[in-house]
DNA sequence: CCTTCATGTTTACAAACGTAATCGATCCGC
DNA sequence: GCGGATCGATTACGTTTGTAAACATGAAGG
């Protein structure tokens, strides 16, 4: 039977701004995460409520973004998706929607639009030098 | 006073993906459409209901990204935003979200995802050379 | 033991979204 | 002039999202 391509877990469901704030305290995290936490994290920054965080943890479970280990009466979440996927899948949907899925375009409207510092291109370049070898 | 730095209308509402959609056949469109020609274009692809199109028309007025002309006793509507606007605007969130601003990572990741291919890396070479010089 | 605190679960609720049907006015063909 | 087609406007309705309060339960301290 086909096989999925993704690295990892069963994906599928959107993960939408705020809880997207939340797994980038997971991937930041060292090691497994509690609500409070994440809380300590997050809260302050975006004036969320530990409840809030608390629904938002939840429905990440319900989407299989994270996974939650048992430590005595609570939980420890973790990502059970890697970083690296989902940013690549995030910046392929937008290639995709907005440049035709050509990356070059989306290269030369950041160009273009002067969103490129100098250090950006002498980056860019390095890399590219990198690669090409 | 300050001024605001995109080059057209007040913006400010986020435009959704199926308005997104609508967007894009307003963009390719040769001069203002109707909602019939829009409902051409966007109707089959997406499955959807002339009514749907008719809402999502009204949304984006709504939104202020795109204006009405009067034609007899219907509406001619057209972009008021412009396309690169948006497309730099799009980006400029991706990257902030999730690259943390620096153009430089998000062509580092696709090229290390491999949603590069040669031909991108190649044309990106190019663009540099352009820049640079 | 009983109170209090910490935790996950359930419920809430308004706004945004996707998708559309209905309504009221108008125009076109007969 | 009358009936149907057409158009924007209004209303609809289930789902998702953002944000959180209420609740149940178990742990911990006195």
């Amino acid at each position: 039977m086909p096989r999925k391509s993704g690295s990892q877990g069963e994906n599928s469901d959107r993960i939408t701004d705020a809880e997207h704030a939340v797994m980038e305290a997971l991937w930041d995290h060292a090691g497994p995460a509690s609500a409070q936490d994440v809380f300590d994290v997050v809260g302050a920054s975006r004036g969320w409520s530990l409840a809030t965080v608390k629904t938002l943890l939840s429905r990440l479970v319900q989407k299989h973004a994270i996974a939650t280990r048992p430590d005595g009466r609570r939980f420890l979440y973790t990502p059970s998706i890697d970083r690296d996927d989902y940013v690549g899948g995030e910046s392929r949907r937008l290639l995709d929607k907005l440049f035709g899925g050509r990356a070059a375009s989306l290269v030369a409207h950041l160009a273009e639009s002067e969103a490129l510092t100098e250090k950006d291109l002498t980056e860019i370049e390095a890399l590219l030098k990198e690669l090409k070898q």
